[in-house]
DNA sequence: TTGTGTTTTACGACCTCC
DNA sequence: GGAGGTCGTAAAACACAA
């Protein structure tokens, strides 16, 4: 207020000594400058400002004074405009950035969403063949009651087992494998919240 | 017209750096 | 200690729906 007041040249040095300003002019002077408080900069005077933030985010000393001569504004509207305008920069910077995080997560959740029903899926298909080889492996043995039986029937039992293993690991793909590997191995000892268990 | 929400301008308090 | 920064906020200016 008071440097609007001496900018505005309406200081009174009269006989008494001091800046007394008349009563009248004095309350002009305080309505003026209560109206020019929040007088909006033009836009003109917003276009440049605006295109020296572009070019500084921080105005120097000697530019900030020849800006504010440029656009006939006191240097501490100047110094005020660009403080306001860091200020906006850097909340829209902020809201940016909690967007493009937040869009990254939501990627995040499907991609862990759709991780979770392959790991699902690769566990049954293990069960599966789990359960398989088990089968066979209770039909050989049934057959190992009778030796005999199996000496005439068969060249080598153990030729006919690693066979039918060996069919089976052919049918299961090495994921199955990892991921058995993995789970008996260290997965356990994890949390079981990551197989979806 | 008016109530309400948003944006802009201005300022005080506090902090940092030289 | 002073200059200049950020942060929080008040208040004017503005936009807009009802």
């Amino acid at each position: 207020m008071e440097s609007y007041l001496m900018s505005s040249g309406f200081t009174d040095n009269t006989p008494q000594g001091g800046k007394i300003l008349r009563r009248r002019q004095k309350k002009a002077v305080v309505a003026a400058a209560a109206e020019a408080k929040k007088r909006k900069l033009s836009d003109e005077q917003v276009k440049l400002l605006e295109f020296s933030f572009m070019r500084e985010r921080k105005l120097e000393c000697r530019r900030k004074e020849s800006l504010a001569i440029e656009l006939g504004l006191d240097p501490k509207q100047v110094a005020v405009w660009f403080q306001n305008r860091r200020a906006r920069w850097k909340t829209r910077k902020m809201e940016e950035e909690y967007l493009r995080l937040k869009s990254e997560n939501e990627e995040a959740v499907v991609e862990k969403c759709q991780l979770e029903k392959e790991v699902l899926k690769l566990k049954e298909r293990l069960s599966k063949t789990e359960e398989e080889i088990s089968r066979l492996s209770i039909g050989i043995n049934g057959d190992q009651k009778d030796v005999r039986t199996l000496e005439s029937s068969s060249s080598s039992l153990s030729t006919v087992n690693h066979e039918v293993v060996a069919e089976d690991i052919n049918a299961v793909d090495w994921q199955e494998y990892f991921i058995d590997f993995m789970y008996s191995n260290y997965w356990i000892g994890w949390g079981d919240d990551f197989l979806g268990m």
